[in-house]
DNA sequence: CGGTATCCTGCTAGATACTG
DNA sequence: CAGTATCTAGCAGGATACCG
């Protein structure tokens, strides 16, 4: 198992920005479910993350490991390695995450069709004309 | 019942920021939490919200119907009213908003704990001297 | 009352270059 | 490989003034 993480984890399971809620930072749900089944190594998460720079990547982790949802462990071999992994307490925000999920499968739907009803209202109501 | 909201309703229900999670914009919410009850004005919002600007409950109240997640009734009197209440849409993100205080009234301690140890060991770790 | 318009600022996050 | 340092741009959000 802890095969490595495909390019496109994240293009299939949110269309991202649309889900009217977020983990922590932007990228903190992403990290959790990267970590879900075995420790990643940094440039293991940049892979599916690919649109989050090293520096940002970096400050997220930092910031998980001050909360106490993720652990570093680095290891003094040539060429360097540092594992993340997560905590019982970053565990548990897979129950979380799992909630969140199971809300968008059943009222992304909804939500989008109200957007783009919403859309169309802007662009072109004309309620004689059209 | 829809009686008046407590200012002081989101002192006590959140240690605010310290969430690791955020229903959609800051004030997304907390939005939600206030119209649980029944439909309530502008101004009555603002009550609870109170560190929130006219512009950016506007700006989020705009969003929300843009979502579908309320509706906004205007009522032609004198003075003016104006009233939101959610959709059923609106009122689906109620059972995630559980989840999260569930989440947070199992785990924060641990969390808070974990930022504090941090914070020791930033500050003042002298193994030997303290 | 229920907003909008305008200006301004702080923070987040991107690009780039460099280090152990 | 696994980051850090520095600079900068964009945008959310605050203050203030004004409108129907």
């Amino acid at each position: 198992m802890t095969s490595s993480l495909p390019r496109d984890m994240f293009d299939r399971a949110c269309p991202s920005r649309v889900m009217p809620f977020q983990i922590g930072d932007k990228w903190t749900a992403m990290v959790v479910l990267c970590l879900e089944h075995g420790p990643r190594r940094f440039s293991e998460l940049r892979v599916p993350l690919r649109t989050v720079t090293a520096k940002v990547l970096a400050e997220t982790l930092r910031a998980m490991q001050r909360d106490g949802l993720v652990v570093r462990d680095a290891y003094d071999e040539n060429p360097p390695r540092v594992e993340y992994s997560l905590t019982p307490l970053g565990r548990s925000l897979l129950t979380l995450i799992e909630a969140a999920r199971a809300w968008c499968a059943e009222n992304m739907a909804d939500l989008l069709a109200a957007r783009a009803a919403h859309e169309s209202r802007r662009d072109g109501p004309r309620p004689g004309g059209g």
